[in-house]
DNA sequence: ATTACATAATTATTTTAACAAAAATTTAAT
DNA sequence: ATTAAATTTTTGTTAAAATAATTATGTAAT
């Protein structure tokens, strides 16, 4: 459906603010359909990124400002977040020993037990979304995206 | 930047994965811009988002449920986002003669030339975001995003 | 050693979001 | 006419986000 129907708008909009909405629809739709598979876990989609980026660590423990620096929307409050996560058992805190200012948080094997338990259906999710677009088309998409974000100046 | 640089990532990530990530990535540099340009008139970006749609009425008042459709994310408490605009005295909400359930939003005078303001860096931010691509690149990344959205099943 | 500055994380406060429940009105059915 | 159901909006409650301020520790300069 082209955004124009979907936002109804009656006057024809410039190209550049078309994108600009057709991205902000998109992945309002993309986190919509997510946030429904993670509800059954009690998951919010920060919290499963959290996950994530711990995981991506393979065990070694990680520093709050890590954390924060590769989650994809900057949260401002990444204490709370860990707090959330730390009472369902799914990641440990420790006071990191060579600076004592820093936390070093990683993920319990329950977390472990409960991402590859969501594996499946985020895969699933993901592919759904994207069985429509050829691979060619796919490679495209992020090559515009990727571009798109290149701000000069 | 690639969207595996940017959460750094060790692993090479599907296709479909990448995707969904560098959506959601590229609508939050999106987002965030576009906060810093609203923050400066004390607008949040549901509230520019219902002044735009009632302008889009050509003066026309709009029933609370049409502005709810309308909205790129369905808020889920369209009251009290009118009730901040009627606090600025953005908009004018009346009860509609038709239907007493309804209510009729309009805005304001003062809302037109705080959105004949704003017009200016909008654009200049869609711009600015796009200047990147050619025009063929632009229409290309609309019709994959459309694309992309249309799920069967 | 003391001071100032920088960094890391937490806490406090105010706004906003999400969700459910309620209120008011209209429409439809008996 | 009465009751039930549907629609539209509001309100209440709880949880989460945003921002600023605070605490604690570390680093560097004098």
């Amino acid at each position: 459906m082209k955004i124009e129907d979907i936002i109804k708008t009656t006057s024809p909009m410039a190209i550049g603010k078309r994108t600009v909405l057709n991205i902000m629809y998109t992945q309002n739709v993309l986190s919509e359909r997510f946030n429904e598979i993670l509800k059954a876990y009690d998951l919010s989609p920060e919290q499963f990124n959290v996950l994530r980026i711990l995981k991506g660590q393979n065990g070694k423990p990680t520093n709050m400002c890590v954390i924060q620096e590769r989650m994809i929307a900057k949260t401002s409050n990444t204490t709370r977040l860990v707090d959330k996560l730390l009472l369902k058992e799914l990641v440990t805190r420790e006071i990191c020993p060579d600076n004592r200012r820093k936390m070093e948080i990683a993920i319990t094997e329950k977390g472990l037990e409960l991402l590859a338990e969501l594996n499946p259906k985020v895969e699933c999710h993901e592919s759904v979304l994207t069985q429509n677009l050829t691979p060619e088309e796919l490679e495209q998409l992020n090559y515009l995206l990727e571009k798109f974000r290149t701000i000069n100046q």
